[in-house]
DNA sequence: CCATTGACTCGGA
DNA sequence: GTCCGAGCCAATG
């Protein structure tokens, strides 16, 4: 894989639990801030394999961007569990749990 | 190699 | 707050 998939991996891997990152950040730590969109295939094409904690991962509105409704709610359930609030329709505070 | 795609973002209405 | 359009770019087929 390139550079870039990696690093990305690696970042949603070091996610500390309690937080939560945007794609665009992440892209921006990974070197290509306009990335966004990729970071976004990666983690739902590698979540399987590498068990990545996508859940963590949010857009920049700081919502929940799953559309599938189970895939929403698994994880809006998996960001509860780590202490996370997270409102009805998947809304995220950033100033307060983003890294 | 070219065309399409997408769990995005930003700025404007 | 919501909705739209344009921009970006690696991965896929």
């Amino acid at each position: 894989m390139t550079p870039f998939t990696e690093k990305v991996i690696k970042i949603i891997q070091e996610i500390p639990e309690g937080k939560v990152m945007t794609y665009g950040q992440i892209a921006g730590l990974a070197g290509n801030p306009r990335a966004s969109r990729q970071v976004a295939r990666i983690l739902h094409s590698m979540s399987r394999k590498h068990r990545l904690p996508w859940h963590r991962v949010i857009n920049a509105k700081g919502k929940i961007a799953v559309q599938d409704e189970e895939t929403f709610l698994e994880q809006k359930t998996n960001l509860i569990i780590e202490g996370v609030e997270v409102g009805e329709k998947g809304i995220i505070n950033l100033e307060k749990y983003q890294v």
